[in-house]
RNA sequence: GACUCUGUAGCUCAACUGGAUAGAGCACCUCACUACGGAUGAGGAGGUUGAGGGUUCGAAUCCUUCCAGGGUCGCCA
């Protein structure tokens, strides 16, 4: 192995093409190297790779012990890297020498780029989230979704992918009009300007109203004897949401012209409130936009005999063959569902990014049998080869008292829970006093990246796939497995390498510093299986995975910090060698918040 | 009813995708330290991984049957 082999070569992919030539050279086995597991050896044995051998056996016709003694002697024997190894059971522990660790920490792990694939190394990927409706503030739900959704577009990233954000904002429908009417005929002329409301809140406020109103009005025919289903279509209210969205669709100038004054207010709402949480999108996408070129390719796809039509004009889709059944694509009255709209937008996306490799769409598991359907119906119009299109479906957050539904009102709302998470962190970092030299606008800042970190770390470690509970109450906490953990132990180890600098301390190479011992190894171990992390979380499209790591990398940074003094270190090696894990454990956890979407403070 | 996801410590979550004695945090108990930033560290207690059966060197993980919960099931989005 030459010298370059040496510094860049990841030393797992070491092992595993080591293990290949033994098992060939002494079994006669010919095995790719990228079918041998090696992984991190348990904390209780010695050693630092463990290569399984119980899968080896097949090819050496021994026990899996003595496979294990072979392939170890063979290793140790035949490299100058290698310097122990031990058998337990079916694992071979090998131990790998320090100077190579501690090559590694000066050479690869302190590039800046270091875990990160370079820019446009992978194909283009575009990344929806967020997809409000435009009658309503964001909630709970939305955090979870765009925190999601844009933490996976930067793990995306870091694997080397060209990332687009989208969002598809549902700006027409049923929705909508509800909103309009009830400020139509109750808002007496008031404005978000002049009531001094967030203009989402305050649409929010009359789609509200609406709904209170239908209410009343059905109950008042009921009460004379109608039934429920009946009065629902009749009550007077509703008739005139439908008669508003039939007027926008006819583009009738007054509706339009309304229609784009209270959706303008709920866009400067939503602005601040991405603002706040820290997302962003490439592109945006209306459904008014896309829903007529969805119909276009369904009445084509008609034509084309992908689809049929029925006696009564209705349009379907039959995807028997698939598993599913039929689905509607048309209304028989010529509107179109949420298909029609879907079907558009994704068509348009493809045309708009020629370069598009797949399309990843972060949206609640209520829709899994939707997003199904969707990509079947794709694949039939042409615009589906292989996995082309991913639902990340994530599950309900759930709150104490069961599960949330915004009709009935039971929503955490998403500016006021922000809003609470400053608070919190500001009344914890005055507490502790440390930063009383910055100034007032210094400070916001930090309590801003540690009230949203918690909240984004609180949302983001748990696995999408699961549900999962908030209390808002007890569920975010400031210690433990949380963001402001992970961001002090981070100020903690700038604040070290700051005084460090001042006094021109800073870690120089592997000559000057000392060997990593036991004691450093764990830290060491972890750093190190960063480019696996990133690349399981990428493929997964799980923000967890990262989030998991980052509070193990540093809790054992916390223990290491406890346990020795870095500045204060015997000799000047040692020292050298502390100060650069410090160096290495601050850049590691920057990059991974990074990915979740979380800044780091230099002071809290 | 059909399809689908989920079920791990009192609570909230992990477990490198089939690997070694299932790990953390919170809460509870004990301890350490002028502390390079205490939003700390070390330890204890807490488990039949919903239940049964199967597959194999090896199962929380795969198959199967039950049980419990969430979600979806043609003109809502």
């Amino acid at each position: 192995m030459n010298l370059l082999e040496r510094m860049t070569e990841r030393i797992d992919t070491r092992i595993q093409k080591l293990t290949a030539r033994y098992l060939d050279e002494i079994f006669g086995a010919d095995l790719a190297s990228d079918e041998i597991s090696v992984q991190k050896t348990r904390k209780e044995f010695a050693g630092d790779r463990t290569v399984v051998c119980f899968p080896l056996t097949r090819h050496s016709k021994l026990a899996p012990e003595a496979t294990g003694e072979a392939l170890g002697a063979a290793m140790v024997g035949g490299t100058d890297w290698l310097v122990g190894f031990n058998v337990v059971k079916g694992f071979l522990n090998l131990e790998v020498e320090r100077g190579v660790w501690a090559d590694w920490l000066a050479g690869d792990a302190a590039k800046a780029d270091y875990g990160i694939a370079p820019a446009g190394s992978a194909p283009q990927i575009m990344v929806e989230y967020s997809s409000p409706n435009t009658n309503k503030p964001l909630h709970l739900g939305h955090l979870r979704n765009n925190f999601l959704g844009h933490s996976v577009s930067r793990i995306l990233e870091a694997a080397g992918h060209d990332v687009v954000k989208v969002q598809i904002i549902n700006d027409r429908g049923i929705h909508i009009c509800k909103s309009m009417v009830a400020w139509s005929v109750m808002g007496g002329g008031e404005t978000p300007q002049s009531t001094g409301e967030k203009g989402d809140h305050f649409v929010g406020r009359y789609y509200v109203a609406f709904d209170k109103a239908f209410r009343a009005e059905v109950a008042e025919l009921v009460e004379g004897g109608m039934p429920k289903e009946e009065a629902e279509k009749l009550a007077p209210i509703q008739i005139a949401a439908q008669d508003s969205l039939k007027r926008w669709e006819a583009g009738d100038k007054d509706t339009v012209a309304l229609w784009k004054k209270m959706n303008g207010w709920v866009y400067e709402g939503f602005e601040q409130t991405y603002k706040a949480m820290g997302v962003d999108f490439d592109k945006l996408y209306y459904e008014s936009d896309t829903y007529l070129v969805g119909r276009d390719k369904v009445l084509k796809g008609v034509e084309n005999g992908v689809f049929t039509r029925r006696q009564d004009g209705s349009i379907w889709v039959d995807l028997s063959d698939n598993g599913l059944d039929e689905k509607l694509l048309l209304r028989s009255n010529g509107t179109t569902v949420y298909m029609t709209q879907d079907i558009g937008t994704a068509i348009l996306r493809f045309e708009d990014y020629p370069a598009l490799d797949r399309q990843v769409y972060t949206v609640g598991n209520e829709q899994e049998y939707h997003f199904k359907a969707l990509f079947f119906v794709l694949k039939k119009l042409g615009f589906d080869a292989a996995g082309k299109n991913h639902h990340l479906s994530y599950g309900m957050v759930e709150l104490p008292e069961g599960k949330m539904k915004s009709r009935e009102g039971k929503v955490v709302d998403a500016d006021d829970l922000m809003a609470e998470m400053f608070d919190v962190a500001e009344r914890i970092a005055t507490e502790s006093g440390k930063l009383s030299e910055l100034d007032a606008q210094e400070r916001q800042d930090v309590f801003h990246k540690v009230g949203l970190g918690a909240l984004k770390y609180f949302l983001l470690k748990v696995d999408p796939a699961k549900g999962m509970l908030f209390d808002p109450k007890a569920s975010i906490d400031f210690i433990g497995n949380t963001a402001p953990f992970i961001q002090f132990n981070y100020v903690r180890g700038r604040s070290i390498l700051r005084k460090a600098e001042a006094e021109k301390l800073a870690a120089a190479d592997s000559a000057t510093c000392a060997q990593p011992g036991d004691d450093e190894m764990e830290l060491v171990h972890l750093l190190y299986t960063m480019p696996d992390v990133i690349s399981e979380a990428a493929a997964s499209y799980n923000p967890g995975l990262v989030a998991n790591w980052c509070y193990d990398l540093t809790k054992s940074f916390s223990s290491y910090y406890q346990e020795h003094q870095i500045l204060g270190a015997d000799t000047a090696p040692e020292r050298a060698l502390r100060l650069m894990l410090t160096a290495r454990f601050t850049e590691a956890i920057k990059k991974g918040f990074h990915m979740l979407g979380i800044e780091m403070p230099e002071r809290m």
